[in-house]
DNA sequence: CGATAATCGAGACGGTACGTCTTGTCTTAGG
DNA sequence: CCTAAGACAAGACGTACCGTCTCGATTATCG
């Protein structure tokens, strides 16, 4: 694989990307033009959209690692319950301030572009509900949560509330957020527990 | 106080009305335009502007009381429970199709306008959800339901899932909602019941 | 004739226009942008492109008017002959300067847009040739030129070699005005003259 | 002088400028680009800009010999005004067609870099110039035309004339050729002939 | 009945962002 | 040293909407 031409300038690429969360964090995707990115890039407009096709694509690019280190899915753990419970705070707590707000921006664009909820989907919500429904599958098995329930539906009542609040930008209380649990924890918990 | 000068026309605000309606059935909220609204209405642009604050207002009021009417929250019967269930079974169904993708694109334009959220708030949700709070709220009296619960966390969640869905572009599959339904209820449901 | 609407402005008109002769005075056709237009003319792109389909048409309508008065053609005058003379000189002099070179960015731009030609042949040439024309006619009828002459083909070589100049950057100096005359002269005067 | 590293590819050099002919044959000067160019000739961008200073350079090299060959000068003949006018035959009966549409073109892009037109002068039109006026000096010597002419006033009329039509894009009638030669002859000519 | 006043249509206006195109320069790897 | 490939900054293009504005015409109430 020989690479010809002149290679990609990293220090664009970065800048670019730097740029771009800087105006998120200050008006959202949803006032975020891709002007404005190359000139605080420094950037030629071209570049752009020579790497990206859309206002979306750039944005998740620029944002979607840094929200996977910031909301990190940890699903180790010995009680399944216990383990989904912590990992719905750290969650909830990590989509409170500037995070949650750009979420919600994407959530918005991807009505509007389907490309970006193609981006959306492959590049954050699958991979993450896979961990999730590991987690929530290994549970099942283990007779901690009642069988015959499926993965994606309870992932869908927890994650969907939280986005819904999100979108409404309603402040993700601690006290919210312990009702969600709660009422997850009893809707899914096997019988017994 | 009497009101001088020429009155306003119905026939316009009824055709800008019937025009955004199809418009959004066509295109969506995303891709309304207020030219289009006009012309097809066959209205001029500042008519609209003059009534309306914003492409989100004239949208809602486009749209709220069709989906009222398409999306009825029946709160007689006599279990809770199952009164609760029957209302997230029919709302469900409602928001197949289109209507589905209207609310989908008046969620998306409260995040690039607050006076839409607003709106949308005060003349949708927060209606709806005082009926629905008033059935949980009779269910908790009656020991249907599990004592202490917020009934608002207990609407984030059934309808948070179902946003989320429109959003994300996902069908809202007959077994899905069952789940959901099963859940939930094992969710809040009293212990004995 | 009931004139609709917000009247054409008539002061953004005229800035538009002035700003265009300036631009042109100082790089020429080849050099204009119609952002530079705009931004100096104090007035938004859009406008422009409402009134003007191209570049050469907004460069039109700025300079014809300007250059009709610079470079008259008046053909009174008693000796069919010394007034072509004298119409030949006054037009060569009107040449020179910023008036030729715009003349001569013209003629460069009709080779790249059909429609600027159109323009330039119907509100400059076809008219000016049109007079000068009658002035040939009436010395044919007169007698004072030789019969049979195509009065467009005496125009062809006046004129093709007053814009040959121009093109070329090459000074029209009064020298070279009277060899012209003088060719021309010989060429079409009746044998007795 | 040993000239060192990779010596300049021929066949690069012959590809572009027989790229060159083709599209200036098919769009015209105007509407050239070094990228068509290029990737027509399978050549990168940066080989044009090594060898050509602008687009009319190449376009000049791709260009000037084939006219020359197309429209060859020849000035033997016995009757300096039998050759003067089948020169100006045989050049006009040249034009028409690609090659005059091309040549015009070239007029149009001396208009905004001046150093296509200094490559025209030198390269074109001063050798061709130079020809055409040793044969009227010849006439003025031999008494053929009238003394105290100056051979290039009577150039600019004549080919001033076929180039205005070019740029025009007026066609070049057969008729139009012989009123041109017919008041040339008579502009020129000595009295007794 | 005529004055007053708000509405309506039409459409121009200054802006802003879009996505594309071309230019001339540059930076690699390889011949 | 040349070449192909192609990235880069710059900037003009023509289009689409936005929200505001200026008109003439219409349609009501009130003096």
């Amino acid at each position: 694989m020989a690479s010809v031409g002149r290679p990609r300038s990293d220090a664009s690429h970065a800048a670019i990307l730097k740029a771009t969360y800087e105006l998120l964090q200050e008006n959202g995707l949803a006032h975020l033009t891709l002007d404005k990115v190359a000139s605080r890039a420094g950037v030629s407009r071209s570049t752009l959209y020579r790497w990206w096709p859309s206002r979306g694509a750039i944005a998740m690019e620029a944002v979607l690692d840094r929200i996977a280190v910031e909301a990190p899915l940890d699903i180790s753990g010995a009680s399944t319950l216990d383990t989904f419970a912590r990992l719905l705070r750290s969650v909830t707590r990590a989509m409170r301030g500037a995070t949650g707000r750009i979420v919600a921006g994407i959530l918005a664009e991807c009505q509007r572009d389907p490309e970006t909820l193609r981006l959306f989907q492959e590049g954050f919500l699958i991979p993450r509900r896979a961990k999730a429904i590991q987690l929530l599958q290994r549970g099942m098995e283990e007779g901690a949560l009642r069988p015959n329930l499926d993965p994606n539906t309870i992932l869908d009542l927890t994650f969907g509330s939280l986005y819904y609040r999100l979108i409404l930008n309603i402040p993700l209380e601690e006290a919210w957020t312990e009702g969600i649990v709660d009422i997850m924890i009893h809707g899914i918990a096997a019988k017994g527990e």
